[in-house]
DNA sequence: CAAGACGCATGCATAAACCTCATGACTGCA
DNA sequence: TGCAGTCATGAGGTTTATGCATGCGTCTTG
């Protein structure tokens, strides 16, 4: 069952020691031990007759032959997984699975969060990455490096599918002692709060952008790079910020906190999650858009 | 190093029972026993969560699911073997590859049987087949159903890499009882004689070709499709044949025959072996041209 | 219709390949 | 110099191959 007598799987192993260019972590990557990937390293240096990876202090440094395999095994290995990926069954009790998902810390808290609970123990081998979504995102999700991108529909990226995974209203928050809150805030009340406010890598969040093409004459305070930073740093000061709902019920209760609709209409906000389009069909992927959704649906 | 639990090699099977339809049939392709193959189309469909063939009376008809997959694991096996072929040593000694040959019954008698009686020591589990060649045999190497195809320059198809494999000049040969080789044979003589001919599928060889371009007065009395039949064709007649030199030389001293020069300047044909441009790199192929070159050289 | 041929699936004993665990050898760094 | 980190190597257990036997279904044939 080998073409010309050479094990297939060792070409994985080779994709991920090129990747990883290193024996132990590419060990662990494939829940291996560390001297199977020392054999499977011997087996494919012989199979290649080349030293493929050689040790050069404390690097391993991948040979000239090693560097054209690479991109021709990497294509061979990654249609392998997205065949498997979308034909065979994805059973959370049993996956190993490391997932890699982007998005904003306050996704990870609405929506992540109450799923990897669950996982605890619905799925306890399974691993997740939470990396925060960045300019240039689209392109590692394209490599591969990132398995889906959730962000709000104004962001995404082109070319690849993208499906709503639950919508959000915005609120304004504040102390729950601001005498603000005694009444509905007005347009006026608002433009001369202090305000704290949230720039992701730079760019203004959603509700910022829009907030911001109204003209703007607030006093910006504080900015910060976190939505979930937000709630704290509004008890004990008049400073007021406009949150996602979701993310003021959450923190109402458990800080002084207080919330009011904003004076002015605002869009809903459209979270989306887009995927590679090559692994739209992908098992495991489709169970984890279906959790996420779940979680996030109030 | 398996990805995600899943054995590639079971792709390889996979792929071959497709091309089978059989499990003894793939077996014994990939070298296996019939329960070996049972066993892994088992696991396959494990994986798969799918039938994928099902024993229809007589017949394994593929599931749906199974036509789905198909041409994806076709392409990665093609992928994969490509690399292999071309990346890792190719040992004669102990290889048990199948080689597929298109050459004519000429071609396979000048260089093809010589190498396969070296093959007998040097290589005793290389397998050769030989078909001739005919319509729509480029596409057939564009399947990866055949590894070369040997024919004169003017027969190649384009698109894909060629090299020369030998020259060759053509005699006239009758039998050696013929007063015709007494002297000189002259056009008159080679006009007035009576004439066999090789035609392969309706196409007339190719110093037939040029022959009939010249204006053709000749008696054709025999039609064959085989090359090393005509031969047997001319002794006891006053028959003669336009043949290749190396063909003649090899059937004068067996037969009763006698050789000259045409009465009519004749190009050298040059003889070409070619090959999928994939798999321009396969050691395996490239040892077969070399040998094959080795073999033809005289 | 009965007998035989054929092909897929399964069981069992044995051998090979591969994995884990434990350990050794080497490099770089404090 | 000693320690941490990394790769390689040797002793035992699981998967998967082989060879052989066999059951079961279907198609063919006398």
């Amino acid at each position: 069952m080998r073409l010309d007598r050479f094990d297939l799987n060792l070409l994985v192993a080779f994709h991920t020691l090129m990747e990883e260019r290193s024996v132990t972590r590419a060990a662990e990557r494939l829940h291996l031990t560390q001297p199977a990937m020392s054999a499977a390293l011997r087996r494919l240096r012989e199979s290649f007759n080349d030293p493929l990876l050689v040790a050069n202090g404390k690097q391993m440094v991948p040979s000239p032959h090693a560097e054209e395999l690479a991109p021709r095994v990497a294509e061979i290995v990654g249609n392998a997984q997205a065949l498997i990926s979308s034909s065979t069954l994805f059973d959370p009790q049993t996956s190993r699975r490391h997932f890699r998902i982007a998005a904003s810390d306050y996704v990870t808290t609405i929506a992540v969060q109450p799923l990897l609970a669950e996982l605890a123990q619905q799925a306890p081998g399974i691993r997740c990455s939470v990396i925060p979504p960045h300019p240039g995102i689209t392109e590692q999700m394209e490599r591969g490096q990132v398995d889906c991108i959730i962000s709000p529909e104004q962001f995404q990226g082109q070319g690849h599918p993208t499906e709503l995974l639950f919508e959000e209203e915005h609120v304004v928050l504040g102390w729950s002692e601001n005498p603000l809150f005694a009444k509905p805030i007005t347009q006026e009340d608002y433009d001369a709060a202090g305000h704290v406010v949230v720039e992701l890598s730079n760019t203004p969040a959603f509700a910022e952008q829009f907030v911001r093409a109204r003209g703007d004459t607030r006093r910006i305070e504080v900015t910060v790079s976190s939505f979930t930073l937000v709630p704290w740093l509004l008890p004990d000061t008049h400073r007021i910020a406009l949150v996602h709902a979701r993310l003021a019920r959450l923190f109402i209760g458990k800080l002084p906190l207080a919330m009011a609709p904003p004076p002015f209409p605002l869009p809903r906000m459209r979270e989306m999650i887009q995927f590679n389009r090559a692994r739209a069909t992908d098992r495991g992927l489709v169970w984890l858009r279906e959790g996420l959704r779940r979680h996030a649906g109030n």
